[in-house]
DNA sequence: TAAGTAAAGAGAATGATATTCATCTTTTGC
DNA sequence: GCAAAAGATGAATATCATTCTCTTTACTTA
């Protein structure tokens, strides 16, 4: 009957262990193993099988999840009303992010934002782009960055236009050709980013009738730079993942633009709370800005 | 953070009155004020006035009312659910009905059902057929009694073609009549009921684009229904309020039929709890077999 | 195979909460 | 002015939540 086990128990299921849901929620593994337990006599069912090296979700509690994670998405709701409703510059916004926005968006629109709300918090959740569609339908985040058309039907903002971009190691005999021939993608080693769910690179190719020589292949976009820096080979990057790059590099067009349509989205405008609206407002305002 | 506070102050509002929320969730009057009072304490917010003879919502309880009732409700559905997941043939369903399904069916439906499911319980809330939709539509009931066609989309099933019928004391002088004459609608005393937000006797009358001559009102039909036993005049309802009357009564059909399409419905079948389906089930099965 | 590590569990202690009981206060209607 | 009906209050107590400390388990690695 008490939301805090609730809490305990979802965030729990989402770390896949007491240990670090104990230290994400601020309570002791024990506190947290003790919450479960009280809730799993309380209902009467075993929600969570526990092994080695973490928990997970019997049958049962796959059943019971969505009902105690819509129940904490309701609270986190009323209390942020709540906090609108006294009138407070306070809150918590729940944000998903994908890799180039939380590398190259976040950390500046954190700063900013807290210069002119200093009591608002944030919580950041890093995923692909259906993850985050995913959060924000079931209340898990308050808004998030996504690409453009979304899956789901959500209220989004368009922010910005994101080419990709051809990078090359500096010397490169290619390296003056602006924009990059298409032809030449097919002849020099590429280095692969081993995407997980979303196939952007490969929608790229196909688009353009051509298949590359995979080289390498790596999951960091940093280590790519890193490769490609060092005369391992060439890539593709949208280019927004190409601002502040540590090594040196040639950045060049495609023949054809291909761009992704990055954006920002929630369940519903009206329904979100004055920080997340704020925070939304910052967010169009500081990306008209930038560059 | 803890349900039963909501659940308490949820009901206080649906009640208007702490004792009679303390009542029907088995606390004291004092435990209900302590509860709200905490709860009011741990939000910051003054959810109640409370005045001579009751409470009234403050706006801003208004405006947070309803993350409290979803909270309340989801955790009644997580409940029942809990029930199915152990396979138990308890459970508590709810149930919204109108006053000619609550008198004449209600009582048979409970006992023919208690005898095949003795541990399944019922909380019966009875209002008008709006009343009704809003309960299924917010979760405040499982199911309910309808009249077809629903204005929200629920899922729905159809029960009984209900007649409106005249009704006239024995020995009137048109008692002998049937189908009774449309124009005599006109000439004899009629005895209006009063009706809240429906007005179906009214659409009647339109419909035959007639007026009668309106000798008294009454709120109850158990009312109208000895007054016009006793020969003040007659009166018109739904056949199937006129089953197991306790006064002598003539019931005559009219010359055109009019039917009010009386079915069950709720927010999800599939959704639904075991019980609640087996409710529904039984229900159309009693219903197939009556009269 | 033994030590190390990273999880979870159990029990006692204690501080915080929930609930009731008994007692007041206020308002309203007669 | 008094009874009835609603809510408020404070003390008492039982219950619960959380932490601390100590075990247990099982995988990893030397």
């Amino acid at each position: 009957m008490s939301i805090v086990r609730y809490q305990a128990f979802v965030r729990t299921v989402e770390c896949g262990s007491f240990t670090k849901a104990a230290l994400q929620l601020g309570y002791t593994q024990s506190g947290v193993s003790h919450m479960i337990n009280a809730l799993e006599e309380e209902i009467g069912v075993l929600l969570l099988t526990r092994d080695r090296g973490g928990v997970q979700l019997t049958a049962e509690g796959q059943k019971l999840l969505p009902y105690f994670s819509e129940i904490c998405s309701l609270q986190h709701q009323m209390e942020e009303t709540v906090k609108d409703l006294k009138g407070l510059d306070t809150g918590l916004v729940r944000i998903g992010t994908f890799t180039s926005v939380s590398v190259q968006w976040i950390p500046f629109l954190l700063k900013s934002f807290g210069e002119l709300y200093p009591n608002i918090e944030f919580e950041i959740l890093h995923g692909d782009y259906d993850e985050i569609e995913g959060w924000i339908a079931s209340g898990r985040v308050d808004c998030g960055f996504l690409r453009l058309p979304a899956k789901r039907p959500l209220d989004v903002f368009s922010l910005y236009q994101d080419e990709w971009m051809v990078i090359l190691p500096p010397g490169h005999p290619m390296a003056g050709l602006d924009p990059f021939p298409t032809q030449a993608l097919t002849e020099c080693p590429f280095i692969q980013m081993d995407e997980g769910t979303d196939y952007e690179i490969e929608a790229v190719f196909d688009a353009l009738q051509i298949c590359p020589r995979v080289q390498y292949t790596a999951k960091e976009d940093q280590t790519i730079l890193a490769m490609v820096s060092n005369g391992l080979g060439i890539s593709m990057m949208p280019g927004l993942m190409l601002h502040h790059s540590p090594y040196p590099l040639v950045r060049r067009r495609l023949e054809r633009n291909f761009e992704r349509n990055i954006g920002i989205g929630l369940k519903s405008l009206p329904m979100a709370s004055v920080s997340t609206r704020r925070f939304l407002e910052h967010v169009r305002q500081w990306v008209q800005a930038y560059e």
